[in-house]
DNA sequence: CAGACAAGGCTTTTT
DNA sequence: GCCTTGTCTG
């Protein structure tokens, strides 16, 4: 059995599992097998009894690593690894707090804010200290507290810091928008890291309990991790030292986001004593492509230093391809997908296509679709941020966690039922003289002073449905209660009224939200289908989570999203200086480091094909010249890769018959408006058309669904969320469902 | 109090 | 181009 686990492992990657009792850096380079290491390594310790499954803490960058690290290990040593804890960060924290949420005089039914929640209490709190919105934005504000809690600085030393008549409003507005997150038995983002550190630090006693638990603590994508992920990591593995990080300095993408590089590098001087390994055999790409990576990123200063070196043959020169601008660029990204499969048998799923913003996307999808080529987005506008879907959800939450006056005032005039911002601001002032909750000022209407008998009624049979299906929750399952809710409140009425295009979709999306409950409550044991536990799936929930790799489609997303995966052809676009790297990057070193680092990672994402677009031309839809064509210049990294790993093509000089050749205007440096008259196609949508039926549906197919009985199908589209089937059940029950939600059972006729 | 309309801002990357 | 915000009118 050992054998077999060790046996597939070359020499460094043996070293690094078989090194469990002390702390260990493993620097491992793109490619170079850092997931089957920490696999392995697990699975060595549970089949060496070194440790039972429930005693290794692992954390992963995103939930859906963690789920298939899971499996490996379980197929590895043949048995189930239940009671491991291994997720991202994240979801680890808020799952310790869920556990000890009373020490922090919170309920364990406690909601997750995301940007958007926090931004709206943020907003509530400026108007309640009459802080003008206008000027000290919301949403800068949310930046500046996140930024502060990820460098772990407190309201108080906010204060303290504070220098000029800005920062003295903001420090007052942090305190406040602590207190008030507490009140609403809520926690941020940022707060599920600090939250339990600030515990660990209160109560020695829970500090121990997990450190005793928690006999190894592996932590992958090391070098990416901020202040408070090190500290917690540092804290949890204190007593025993069995640490094991593993990270690649040449890959800290997330900079900006507070994760700190000096974390990975200074790993030897926190453990003096550790052992380092370095993975630098690469078993993904060839070694032109390694070879081209490791002259680009070999021009940054702040690394360890490492060579990557591969097996596979040399294989085929990068392509770079000028166009003349963003359109003839997607037209080549066809072109190449086109060529691709037919010159070497591949496959829709073979291909990512990586840009450095989402807004980039558009005129991909344009092209793609045009060529009918199936295409999945990674991220950009998430299901779970839309308007509707967020409305419904903030419903579930008020019944969750009636404290969470975020949602309740979402919620409590939509759909509009006559309590008008007149009446919320009487409760709200009541509220806070009180010091009740604004749900509690809700369930004595008839004490507020000021509210009339007509708002009152309103108030009182808003509250009293509430109250209802709170003690419904009791009683049935996430599902029941969900569909009741989008019932009751008649959350459907105001988009199945009109013909809008937008309405129709807002329809669709609170279908898919109810699939995605029923598949979440199919799939999981009963005392773990709980509403509070999807909600907290769902906002701890990452892109690359919802992305299925089984699609036959070409996957586009950013390179952020794309960090950890590979394909066997990679076409990185938009290499222009001022988009990749950014412009706000050019003149710090620090931050151009890191959009190198960030290219890095895009080129090591190709096992066999590179392909590196750039567009002479480009237009943009930010600042003030918003909607005009910039003209642009190379990327600079693409002048760093050395001559012999790159053939280089240049189609700007000619008109691709893409609609734009005609505006094409050799103006150096300055840019251009476009034609009043040209309409901007609004993409109809990010879904693509699915000919294949590699779904594993085909059209006329039958199938049983849990609830609606047998159907036949009558469409099936690919899209961001799943696979979506238009479904006619007994009784002529149209119905759209998301095939990997809904679980339907094929059946013959 | 609600819906319609205009104006202004905006996109760097994400848990 | 899109979305959010504010203002006006019934």
């Amino acid at each position: 059995m050992t054998s077999k686990l060790l046996s597939e492992l070359n020499e460094a990657q043996l070293n690094a599992v078989k090194y469990t009792e002390g702390p260990l850096l493993v620097l491992a380079g793109a490619g170079s097998g850092k997931t089957r290491v920490l696999t392995n390594k697990i699975g060595y310790i549970l089949e060496q009894n070194m440790a039972r499954p429930y005693e290794i803490l692992a954390v992963t960058f995103t939930n859906k690593a963690a789920r298939e690290m899971k499996n490996r290990v379980e197929n590895l040593i043949g048995m189930p690894a239940d009671g491991m804890w291994i997720g991202t960060f994240h979801s680890i924290c808020a799952r310790i707090l869920r556990i000890e949420a009373e020490h922090l005089g919170y309920d364990s039914n406690f909601t997750i804010y995301d940007v958007d929640d926090q931004t709206r209490l943020i907003q509530q709190l400026q108007n309640g200290l009459q802080i003008d919105t206008g000027k000290l934005k919301p949403r800068q504000i949310q930046y500046m507290i996140s930024d502060s809690k990820n460098k772990m600085i407190t309201p108080k030393k906010f204060e303290d810091l504070a220098v000029d008549f800005k920062q003295r409003k903001v420090a007052k507005i942090y305190a406040e928008y602590e207190k008030a997150l507490k009140r609403n038995n809520a926690f941020d983002f940022d707060d599920l890291l600090i939250k339990p550190l600030d515990l660990f630090t209160k109560k020695k006693e829970i500090l121990e309990k997990y450190q005793n638990r928690f006999r190894y603590v592996l932590v992958d994508e090391y070098q990416d991790t901020n202040k408070a992920q090190y500290y917690l990591i540092r804290q949890l593995s204190k007593s025993h030292r069995r640490i094991c990080v593993v990270g690649d300095e040449d890959q800290s993408i997330y900079r900006w986001r507070g994760a700190d590089i000096e974390n990975i590098l200074s790993f030897e001087k926190d453990y003096p004593d550790c052992e380092v390994v370095r993975l630098e055999q690469n078993y993904r790409s060839t070694q032109n492509i390694l070879d081209a990576a490791n002259a680009v990123v070999a021009n940054n200063e702040k690394r360890l230093g490492k060579n990557l070196w591969s097996q596979k043959e040399s294989g085929s020169k990068i392509s770079v391809v000028g166009s003349v601008d963003e359109s003839a660029e997607a037209a080549q990204v066809v072109e190449v997908i086109n060529q691709e499969m037919y010159d070497n048998k591949l496959s829709y799923k073979d291909f990512a296509v990586l840009y450095r913003t989402n807004a980039q996307s558009r005129a991909l999808e344009e092209k793609l679709r045009r060529a009918q080529i199936p295409y999945h987005i990674v991220g950009g506008t998430k299901f779970f941020d839309r308007k509707e879907v967020k409305d419904a959800l903030a419903y579930l939450r008020v019944l969750i966690n009636p404290k969470d006056t975020v949602a309740l005032r979402r919620i409590i005039n939509y759909p509009t039922r006559g309590i008008g911002n007149v009446t919320q601001q009487k409760l709200e002032g009541f509220a806070f003289q009180n010091n009740i909750t604004y749900y509690q000022a809700m369930l004595v209407a008839e004490e507020v002073p000021g509210v009339g008998d007509a708002a009152r009624k309103k108030i009182d049979a808003f509250a009293a449905s509430l109250e209802t299906l709170k003690i419904k929750a009791d009683d049935v399952n996430a599902f029941e209660l969900a569909t009741e809710v989008i019932n009751q409140f008649g959350l459907k009425r105001e988009y199945s009224l009109s013909n809008l295009p937008d309405d129709e979709a807002r329809l669709e999306n609170l279908n898919e939200l109810l699939n995605s409950i029923a598949y979440f409550v199919e799939n999981r044991d009963a005392e773990d289908a709980t509403l509070a536990k999807y909600l907290e799936e769902v906002a701890l929930l990452t892109d690359i989570d919802r992305w299925d790799d089984n699609y036959s489609a070409v996957t586009l997303m950013t390179l952020h999203s794309a960090k950890g995966l590979e394909f066997p052809v990679v076409v990185v676009c938009g290499l222009e200086d001022g988009l990749f790297p950014l412009s706000r990057s050019l003149d710090n070193p620090e931050d151009l480091e890191e959009e190198r680092r960030l290219f890095y990672v895009g080129m090591t994402r190709a096992e066999d094909s590179l392909y590196l677009l750039w567009a002479r031309q480009r237009r943009r839809f930010t600042g003030k010249e918003s909607g005009m064509s910039f003209r642009s210049n190379v990327s600079r990294f693409l002048l760093e890769i050395p001559l012999q790993y790159k053939n280089e093509e240049d189609n700007s000089s000619y008109s691709s018959g893409s609609g734009y050749g005609g505006s094409y205007n050799s103006n150096y440096g300055g840019y251009q408006r476009k034609s009043r008259q040209q309409k901007f196609k609004r993409p109809e949508s990010s879904y693509v058309p699915d000919f294949s039926g590699d779904s594993g549906y085909n059209i006329g197919d039958w199938v049983i669904h849990e609830q609606f009985g047998k159907g036949q199908i009558l469409g099936i589209e690919k899209s961001s969320t799943g696979t979506k089937l238009t479904v006619i059940f007994a009784g002529k029950a149209l119905k759209k469902l998301i095939a990997e939600y809904a679980n339907l059972q094929l059946v013959n006729s």
